[in-house]
DNA sequence: GGTTTTAGGTACACGACTGTATCTAAAACT
DNA sequence: AGTTTTAGATACAGTCGTGTACCTAAAACC
């Protein structure tokens, strides 16, 4: 800093240590992730970061909990199909940003304890009404236009699932034609509304 | 080894370095294999690793493509559902064996590289037919009590994909009711025979 | 303006893992 | 029995991450 010495502090600073936390993760995994990476790409002393966390694993719960919340489905009145697709979509844009890797690669991980998982959910699910599609489904079925006798956990967790099992066999993107497929040929069968019927 | 000086070679060596490989990778996660640990476990110099291969993935990748094949399913003639159940708990309990764990940690891994997971597929499961769930309802489309289009891509994996989110929401076996749940309100409705139809 | 707080910048000893390089002695082959 | 192969047992320098400590100077507070 030779010239435009300005020094960061507060929020900027654990902005800038949040950010580069998450970003760490999504590359390196949470298995390999090190105090001393963070740091380096905060372009912080590893001494700031010690000051507050012991260990990078509590550093990275409390970086996603500080994170934009995801975005949410905002399903219509009379678009059940489409407002299914854009929940997907949306739920794959969330999936590759770094955020969504360092989660993914959490709750993968081997070696993760019931606890970090918990506070995960806790933490940065539980302000969030729930799943994509789940917000998608329940929001028709007040509607009256699902039985929601239909909407039990294994029905909401369709399309997640198979978006995530996408994602991990192909380590890309599922693509729009795909998530369209998962609707059609999955979930709206299971809730009784096969497009096969007539 | 002071008396019992027996030494391993050949088929018995690589059998106990497979195994630690594969065990190592399901405890530590494959981010965190080591040569090191792995040559701790096997009780050998890792100058012994090292003459074979050169890096810790390239031996997990070995071990887990040596190990015993995977269980089948052995569905019979005329109970649909509950050779899907079998399916669905056979793939549950390969997953929490050591190979399972090493797999799924490899595939969900963020600095997984394509071509690790396309040697991994190959490698591992092109001998068998497919998936659990593949297998049994490809064989009742063969005995003509499944329409064949109904088995598309996103439909094989539905039952798959659900058992793998549940764990790794859970980090621990769905159980044999939530695996029920899946066949009945999950892939029974998607190839056409939903349980509430009549 | 003076004081308190806290980021920035180093340094250090420790441990884990890496590759490589020996040397030895047990198996396997002839 | 003699030879070849290769596991077992070190050792070593190098790198990376850990925690901790210490000093300095910039922000923030009064």
């Amino acid at each position: 800093m030779a010239e435009g010495q300005t020094r960061r502090r507060g929020k900027a600073l654990l902005d800038a240590i949040y950010a580069a936390a998450v970003a760490e993760a999504a590359v390196a995994g949470p298995g390999r992730l090190t105090m001393d990476a963070i740091a380096k790409r905060a372009a912080t002393p590893r001494s700031t970061l010690y000051r507050r966390w012991s260990d990078p694993r509590d550093l990275l719960l409390d970086a996603l909990a500080d994170l934009h919340p995801v975005e949410q489905p905002h399903p219509g009145a009379d678009d059940l199909r489409g407002d299914l697709i854009a929940a997907l979509r949306l739920m794959c844009d969330w999936a590759f940003s770094d955020a969504g890797r360092a989660v993914m690669a959490i709750v993968a991980d081997p070696r993760r304890d019931p606890a970090t998982v918990d506070a995960l959910f806790e933490r940065v699910f539980a302000a969030r009404g729930g799943t994509f599609t789940q917000t998608v489904l329940r929001h028709y079925a007040e509607h009256g236009q699902i039985d929601p006798a239909r909407l039990t956990p294994v029905v909401l967790d369709i399309g997640e699932a198979l978006v995530t099992k996408r994602m991990m066999d192909l380590g890309a993107d599922p693509g729009d034609q795909y998530l369209e497929a998962i609707v059609d040929q999955a979930i709206l069968p299971a809730i009784g509304r096969d497009p096969a019927d007539g």
